[in-house]
This record gives C-alpha cells, sequence and structure tokens, in this order.
DNA sequence: GTCTATACCGTGATAGAC
DNA sequence: GTCTATCACGGTATAGAC
C-alpha cells in the first residue's frame, strides 16, 4: 500500500510536469522556456524537474515520448485495414492518407489540449534540422517507412524519389494543418480558424489524394 | 567624406550582424541564440547588437525585414505576368504554383547562404503562433492576398474557405520543402537530399497543381 | 558615432538538510 | 521524495570612455 501511494504521488507530479511543459513548450519552443517557467506554473520548486526528469531535454524527450505510441497505433491499425487495389489508385491513395493524417488531425481537435499541444510541439520539431537525428528519425522513422512502404507498393512504376516526395507532401499539409498558428485566421479575415480541423478534412483530403495521384502518375 | 566613411563601417559591421545572426536564427531559432553566440561568432563585442539595433528581438525583426521586398518582388513580377484562363485552369494553377514557390525555391538554392537561412528562419516562423501577427502577418500579408485573390478569380464557383486552405496547402508545402530539415536524406537512406531543390521542383509542381485542382474542383 | 567594461538578473544543475 | 541554498554561467542592457 505504501509503495503503491508513493508511486501514485510519483506518478502525478511527473504527470503534472509533462502537461505543463507540453503546454510551454507548445506556445515557445523548447529554448524559449525555462524550466522555472515550468515550476512556477506547477506550483513547484525547480529541483523537481532535474530530480524527476534529470534535465530539462530529458523531460522533453519525456514529452515527445508518451504520445507517440497511441499515434503510431492509431495510424498504423487504420493502414493495416487498408488493400491496395491497383486497379484503383485513387481509392488507395484515399486510404493512406486517411490513415496517416486523420488520427492525428482528430487527436488534435479532440483529444483535448494536450494532445493538442503535442501535435503543435512535433509540427514545430518537424521543420527544424537540430531535432532529426535525437527525435524525428528516432521515434518516427518505423511508422513513416510503412507508409512510404505502402505507397511504393500502389505505384509499381513510379521512381523512388516520386514516393518519397509523396510522402513529404503529405507530412507538411498534415503537420502545417496541426501547428495552429492562426495565420488562416487573419488571412481569411476570421471567416475560417487554424483551429477548425473539422471544416479542413475534405478540403485536406481532396488536396493530398489529388496531389499524390499526380506526382505519382508519371514514372 | 567622413560621413561617407562611418556610414560605410556602420554598414558593414551592421550587414555582418545581420548574417551572422541570420545564420545562427537559422540553426537553432530565436531562442535558441543568445547576443553572446552572435557577436562571438562576429567577432565583435556583444554591446554591438543593443548599440545597431537595440535589443535582439529587433536584430531578428531586421534580418527577416531585409529579405522580404526581394522575395515578394519575384513572386509578384510573375504573378503579373499570368493570365488566368478559365478554360484552362490546369495551366492557370500552375502559373500561380510556379509564381509563388518557384522564387522561393530558387533563392533558397542557388541564392547563396544567406537566403537559404532566411528560407528556413521563415518556415520556423510560419509554424509558430507567437510570431504570426508582430511578423509574419504584418510582413507577408500583402501579398499572400494578391495569391489568394488569384485563386479566387481562377475558381469563380469555388468556396471561399477552400480557395483560402488552397493557399495553405500551396504554402505548407512550399516553406517545407525549404526547411532543409535532413528527414528525407533519412528516410530514403540518403538518396535524396533536403536541400536539392532542384530534384523536389518537378514532383512539387505537379503534387501542388494537382492537389489544388482537385480541393478547388468542387465547390 | 562607436566600442569597452560592467551591472544585474535569469539559467540549468546540484548538494545536502529534512 | 521534496525543499532550500547555492553554484557557475550565460542572458540582455546600459553607462561612460574614447
Amino acid at each position: 500500500m505504501n509503495v503503491k501511494n508513493s508511486y501514485k504521488k510519483s506518478d502525478s507530479v511527473r504527470t503534472l510536469l509533462l502537461d505543463t511543459a507540453e503546454t510551454l513548450f507548445a506556445e515557445r519552443g523548447f529554448f524559449g522556456v525555462s524550466i522555472r517557467d515550468i515550476t512556477e506554473e506547477a506550483d513547484l520548486r525547480n529541483a523537481s524537474i532535474n530530480y524527476h526528469f534529470k534535465s530539462k531535454e530529458n523531460l522533453f524527450l519525456a514529452v515527445i515520448d508518451r504520445r507517440i505510441a497511441p499515434l503510431s497505433e492509431a495510424r498504423l491499425s487504420k493502414l493495416s485495414k487498408l488493400e491496395i487495389d491497383l486497379l484503383q489508385p485513387d481509392r488507395t491513395v484515399r486510404g493512406i492518407v486517411e490513415a496517416f493524417a486523420l488520427p492525428m488531425l482528430d487527436f488534435a481537435e479532440n483529444g483535448g489540449t494536450g494532445w493538442k499541444n503535442y501535435c503543435i510541439i512535433v509540427a514545430h520539431l518537424a521543420v527544424q534540422k537540430i531535432w532529426n537525428d535525437n527525435i524525428v528519425s528516432a521515434k518516427y522513422d518505423d511508422h513513416s517507412r510503412q507508409f512510404i512502404e505502402t505507397l511504393r507498393q500502389t505505384f509499381p512504376s513510379t521512381s523512388d524519389h516520386r514516393i518519397h516526395y509523396c510522402f513529404q507532401f503529405l507530412l507538411s499539409a498534415t503537420l502545417y494543418a496541426v501547428c495552429d498558428n492562426k495565420r488562416i485566421d487573419t488571412l481569411s479575415n476570421g471567416a475560417l480558424r487554424s483551429d477548425d480541423l473539422t471544416r479542413l478534412r475534405d478540403p485536406f483530403i481532396d488536396f493530398t489524394v489529388g496531389g499524390i495521384l499526380s506526382a505519382a502518375g508519371q514514372p
């Protein structure tokens, strides 16, 4: 019982730190947030971060790590249900796009603030070279390669490099969609909102599916 | 003559600071770089930044500002030569895509390290809400709206919100393309390079043109 | 007008009391 | 497991010398 209680208490502090860090990192990025910002926001002493996570960078890694498995599983579960139909590449591509993008769009919009902030952090990471090796590649290569392989099989006569670019284009559209940068709010004078991913969904699928068919169409 | 000389000297220090800052901001972002990092790299005292730019944030703004006019002019000059042909939306869309994306891809690859770093910085800015008002909106709204308006005219029966999303998708593909994050190097096991924008160009145009036609096709 | 020296505060991390 | 005190360092900004 003691063990269980102490575990639960420690666990709740860890979770509180992860949640608070997630929020702040989403707002200002890794370098824009100090461990004092985090602990003050969470009403804790700043030593708690070093105790629970050893360092600020480690906390950041833990924030990223926490939600990789659920996201990856949601994507791969959809992908595993996909039937590659070479006679209907449009249907197959739609299946790939939906398996890759819809879980992230759905988590970002309906998964609560935690998931929303997580997606924003990933969108930031993704455009920065410095995180490519330690984080992005280490954590996302596996399931990215499965999507690339599925595209590969869907377009047997398309060159490898076009297949890879198609994945990049799908990725960039997805990540920009979840970064919630308020850009479209400004440009549309408030008619659209960058956090309204429900409204984005249909145009998004039309664009990415049409784009991939067009880019993969010629070998 | 004194005035001219002193102006030239001051100007060269300013330029050195701008160039050095541009390089470092591209590597680690605004918060990841200190004014000491910049002045040490440039072999200057750290007070020179406050003297020439008043503050770190002001220096950052100056870095962004410096290259907006040339980029904007390159884009709008191409756009002004475009003829909107409602009977051939594919040709028109290709013209819009080329006017918006090719100048940036070209500057990033062939404009020297300064332009390359600038494009990387813009790609980082673009996904962060905090810079939307002071920088992105203030500096890029004008020419962004011209591209949106041209899309608007090209697809008279498409809803406004799809037009705005089409611009967002074009923007996200363009910015991700120039961020040089090495992701495609990793995923392709070195067969492709994120700094090889020449090779990216044709698939990029096929994807974005096909995507926009598909997303704007249905009102 | 330009650069030097320095002030002063915030940073990440740790040692040791509780 | 948590808190206090403190470290060495890096952060921006400024006052004043040249």
